[in-house]
DNA sequence: CTGAAAGCGCTTACAG
DNA sequence: CTGAAAGCGCTTACAG
């Protein structure tokens, strides 16, 4: 592959004068710049970024970690963060972690090593002092979901998603509500529970234990525990599942066994992937507004990169908003 | 960010010698060794790739271009492969074309300045010609379902699929069979109709162009052509649309209409993505084994990269295989 | 209006 | 057992 060399010599100019026509960064008369354009046509010459990059200490390359790209929630997002990126300039390298801090902690030292210019993370099984090397070696990073010292976030109102659509469910006459967590009490899964426990609180239910099931949120899991839900003496009459996958899990459960929903069972997802407007029946879910928070991410990554941004970490917290379809309804007598 | 230099000059040794530490590329006395070891770790030391890439002339980054990873089947494909490049030390860059020839252009341009080492392409709006820039400046490239001159591809038996599929529902008793294809008469959708023609004929029934629609391959098209399908004086009684998605908005369609699947129409699709075992009701499907695919495809890239493999450009094909589960059904009388 | 040269941070023959 | 130095392909002060 032919070099800069290789153009100013066809030329008859020096190399400084090809990099400045290259990248319009200083005067050269009009006959000098018809030259170099003609050599660079004639030898098919692609400026190497590696050299670029090794001067100007910039790759124009972002990372993004996800937990899984075959989970609809993250392809959608890694979709919206590849578009606002292309369009600012920058590539973005896809790391599915599966939610293990060995496989989180190679990727990290590869991107670092490849000198990615910032990194978005949508999960993080590692703790605060794994991210060191990142602040350290001045990496700039945005979590999402994830709050951790120095870093900026965009974050989801969990507490309150979990508690609108907890309020839904009871608005409609349900005082016995499941609610399908994540696997850990923490995080993510955390807050919406918060969120639905105070719900319950407010409306003077009391709280069943029982009705509380960890999966994992895959499909499968809210299959599984909607099944355990309903082996259960007394089942609820409707479902809180904390993402959409799991929600339609149970739906599929339910459909299996012969349960009508929603006379039967309401029930309820997050996320509002784009799936779940065609699940059977449609599901009513509290929407995470995903390609906005893709954009955020990412235009806080580049605000960050591009010294736009205070010292300070920023925080921003986006709402969800319920959309009511055809999976939930009125308890039944 | 500490360099080679600084870690050299704290273990008092050459740049050499860390230089073969980092690699373990020529013997170092046990002693000297510890000393750089101690010295990278007090400096938190990271090899920067752009210099290294600079002179071994290579990145470890592949680069994936698929028409939308919001689309599941994509989605799956870039999950498999970016597995497989993990396990071999490889990074990937995800692109999304939106089927757009010059957004592929200009991520192919994007791509040679960053010297990827290889592109493994899904989509393919370019012409032959265009990929000429990567043939000339030898940037290894593997196609899926496409068939380019001097360029490897993995290729899906479409000839096969369309045919088995339709065998499926003729082996059922139905005569009138709907198919729900791609945008263009052309590549991939064709083949897939060419065996879907070849079964109607060997079973003796007169195609009906009518029958025939164009979708776009999402969810909305295949309700939509579904609709127009069953506004059609004689409608089908079964339906083969050429991806799980537009099947699973066929399916919507019937259920909103009140048609009862698969006791009054039968719906085949293609792909089996991890969705369609989840529809309602659960969808028959021609399976391609996407884990396998992307596996294969990174596989081949990897040999071709790697010099493993002979200078003429390699094809495989892989099958696909019918899962029959509840959306088809015999024709009712 | 343009060029010579240093430097970005590595690897790798060459030499001893 | 280890080091000095050239080179990978660019950009960018400095100089005229």
């Amino acid at each position: 592959m032919s070099t800069i060399y290789d153009v100013a010599r066809a030329a008859g100019v020096s190399t400084s004068t090809v990099s400045h026509v290259l990248n319009s960064t200083r005067y050269v008369s009009e006959e000098t710049k018809q030259r170099v354009h003609r050599a660079m046509e004639d030898l098919r010459y692609r400026p190497n970024n590696l050299a670029r990059g090794l001067v100007r200490q910039e790759t124009r390359t972002l990372a993004l970690i996800v937990a899984d790209n075959g989970n609809p929630f993250f392809a959608e997002l890694a979709r919206a963060i590849e578009d606002y990126g292309f369009e600012a300039g920058y590539n973005v390298i896809l790391c599915n972690s599966d939610r293990s801090t060995s496989k989180e902690l190679a990727y990290l030292d590869m991107l670092i090593s490849k000198r990615v210019d910032g990194i978005v993370y949508t999960t993080m099984s590692t703790q605060q002092d794994q991210l060191l090397p990142l602040v350290d070696n001045n990496i700039p990073l945005v979590t999402f979901e994830r709050e951790y010292e120095q870093v900026d976030a965009i974050l989801l109102d969990n507490v309150k998603s979990g508690f609108e659509a907890t309020r839904h469910l009871i608005d409609l006459g349900h005082r016995r509500i499941a609610c399908i967590c994540g696997p850990d009490a923490k995080t993510r899964s955390h807050a919406r529970i918060r969120g639905y426990e105070q719900a319950l609180l407010q409306a003077g239910i009391d709280l069943d234990p029982e009705l509380i099931q960890p999966g994992d949120w895959t499909i499968q899991s809210g299959l599984l525990r909607a099944q355990q839900l309903f082996d259960l003496p007394t089942p609820p009459t409707a479902i809180f599942a904390l993402n959409d996958l799991m929600a339609i899990g149970a739906l599929t459960f339910l459909r299996e066994r012969g349960v009508a929903i929603p006379e039967e069972v309401s029930v309820i997802g997050l996320d509002n992937i784009a799936f779940s407007e065609f699940s059977c029946p449609p599901l009513t879910t509290i929407a995470t507004p995903i390609a906005e928070v893709g954009q955020r991410l990412c235009q806080l990554l580049l605000d960050r990169i591009n010294g736009r941004l205070p010292p300070e970490s920023q925080r921003f917290t986006v709402q969800g908003t319920i959309v009511t379809r055809r999976s939930t309804a009125r308890r039944p007598n």
